[in-house]
DNA sequence: CAAGTGATTAGC
DNA sequence: CTAATCACTTGC
């Protein structure tokens, strides 16, 4: 398996790397090398600056969002609720803050671990919501800006998901962004448990 | 269904 | 400086 290319992250359209992510396969090694990973279910994409949805709308730049500015290929990790980390990946080329957000994954290796750090809970529940599949990978805000091509984490080419298998709707949770909270911009694979709800 | 949680941001 | 907000999960 290889590693998706800086090219992949950088295509000025980030629906359409939204869709192909679903497939792919997100890869957190512990830190004894063990190989932790699963398949990308589930993302949504945040347009940045005309997207009142995204945290860089406005092209607004902060401490926090600096890493969407930046080339695509990064991850952008950020607390929500006080307890709950996100997993982000920022696309597009430099000063284009595209990034997004991956919101379920079906583990495949590493399960016990995730198990581990997840506490006894149903298979299923390891890692169908953003919150829980960062708990699951071990990811926290030391991730901050992780280079996707670099040894920390990163992604795996896969088969593609053949776009009949492929469902289309709102994002969650951003009522407040008015028209932009209707756009169809969240992607998940149709009848994959591990879709979050 | 409601509450908890604390970083981040915007507004004085 | 302070207050409001929030791309969620869990346990009642």
């Amino acid at each position: 398996m290889k590693k998706l290319s800086r090219e992949f992250y950088e295509r000025e359209d980030a629906l359409e790397i939204s869709k192909d992510l679903l497939g792919k396969i997100l890869v957190v090694p512990t830190e004894n090398g063990q190989r932790v990973s699963g398949k990308i279910v589930e993302t949504e994409a945040y347009l940045g600056e005309p997207d009142k949805a995204a945290h860089a709308y406005k092209k607004r730049r902060t401490k926090r969002t600096e890493i969407l500015f930046g080339r695509g290929g990064y991850a952008y990790i950020f607390l929500i609720y006080g307890i709950y980390h996100q997993l982000n990946i920022a696309v597009g080329c430099e000063g284009i803050p595209f990034c997004v957000l991956v919101r379920g994954i079906e583990p495949l290796e590493g399960i016990e671990i995730m198990r581990q750090r997840r506490g006894k809970r149903k298979d299923t529940n390891l890692t169908s919501g953003p919150g829980k599949l960062c708990i699951a990978f071990g990811i926290d805000k030391t991730f901050y800006g992780e280079d996707l091509l670099g040894k920390r984490m990163w992604i795996e080419d896969n088969e593609e998901v053949s776009v009949n298998k492929i469902a289309t709707g709102k994002r969650i949770g951003i009522d407040y962004a008015e028209e932009y909270a209707e756009k169809p911009w969240r992607f998940w694979v149709k009848g994959n448990p591990f879709v979050s709800k």
